[in-house]
DNA sequence: CAAACGTGGCT
DNA sequence: TAGCCAAGTTT
């Protein structure tokens, strides 16, 4: 048995029954919940995408609604600019695909808001093709399983692609059944912290294991601060713009924090990306856009 | 290419 | 409790 078929076998048993795995999901929702899964755990997509769906079950529709409905729609995600990159997506399907998502790799590639990974995903678990999927879990499962290394490096090289596709069956099918599990495995047995190898369908022929299970040594990541960074306060600034259904005013925008140099700073850095922009005709007011 | 970019739950 | 972590993309 090859590393891909034991996890497609642990898989056809294990998978959590999540709707963007329907076999009637289309590609449009599977992209929609792949995009809203950079970064955010399942528990939390789960409600946001069902709402989402239901108001805007094709590309279409979301890009005949004004950008700011997304990013109200999004709610709670965080990253809200992949609210925004999402709706530009849509409308860029529209403009170039007639509306449909397209099947190719370049052409997903080249839409807002999909890179390297979210392109094979669609491609792969939209269209059955056969390309390697690589994202963190199946970056790390590889990493230890195959090459014996406690953890993968911080971003997906041509190397881990190379890697990965050299473990998929070749019916395209198959391999994409592969690359789910490896996501599966790396999300609920092969995890960051503490992995459970007793459940694991590969143990015994895993590398790490092997050589005793050895942890990363130094820390490998930068300090990931939150509390009273400039993320923080946008963070506070749109949750106010989320919420109202008029015209917020500076002053009201004031209150969320003390610092005002900072406040300013958060505040015109959305207005530069898009998340928000000052009301038309009523000065010193804000909307989304 | 390193850094910026939200949010909340878990250990 | 403070820190770590979660299906990445863009500049």
């Amino acid at each position: 048995m090859t590393i891909a078929e034991t996890a497609i076998d642990w898989f056809d048993l294990n998978a959590r029954d999540l709707p963007w795995r329907e076999p009637d999901a289309s590609p449009w929702s599977i992209l929609v919940s792949e995009v809203m899964l950079q970064q955010t755990p399942v528990v939390r997509v789960l409600p946001a995408w069902r709402n989402w769906m239901a108001r805007w079950p094709v590309p279409a529709a979301l890009a005949a609604d004004p950008p700011g409905e997304a990013i109200r729609m999004w709610d709670r995600l965080g990253y809200p600019r992949r609210a925004l990159r999402l709706h530009a997506c849509a409308t860029a399907i529209v403009e170039r695909h007639g509306g449909e998502v397209p099947d190719d790799l370049e052409l997903l590639l080249a839409l807002p808001g999909i890179g390297v990974y979210t392109s094979r995903a669609v491609a792969t678990f939209a269209y059955g093709q056969r390309h390697p999927v690589v994202d963190t879990n199946v970056r790390r499962f590889v990493s230890r399983a195959v090459a014996g290394e406690p953890d993968a490096g911080p971003a997906t090289t041509p190397a881990d692609l190379v890697a990965c596709e050299a473990l998929l069956p070749d019916e395209p099918a198959r391999a994409a059944r592969a690359s789910a599990a490896f996501m599966e495995i790396g999300a609920l047995i092969c995890t960051a912290r503490s992995p459970r190898c007793a459940a694991c369908p590969v143990v015994s022929t895993c590398a790490w294991k092997a050589t005793g299970r050895p942890m990363p040594e130094g820390p490998t990541r930068r300090p990931q601060k939150y509390a009273g960074t400039d993320r923080h306060v946008r963070g506070l600034i749109m949750a106010v713009l989320r919420q109202s259904d008029v015209p917020v005013s500076r002053h009201r925008i004031d209150l969320v924090w003390p610092d005002e140099v900072q406040r300013t700073r958060a505040l015109a850095g959305l207005v530069t990306d898009g998340l928000a922009q000052p009301a038309p005709g009523l000065p010193e007011h804000y909307v989304l856009p």
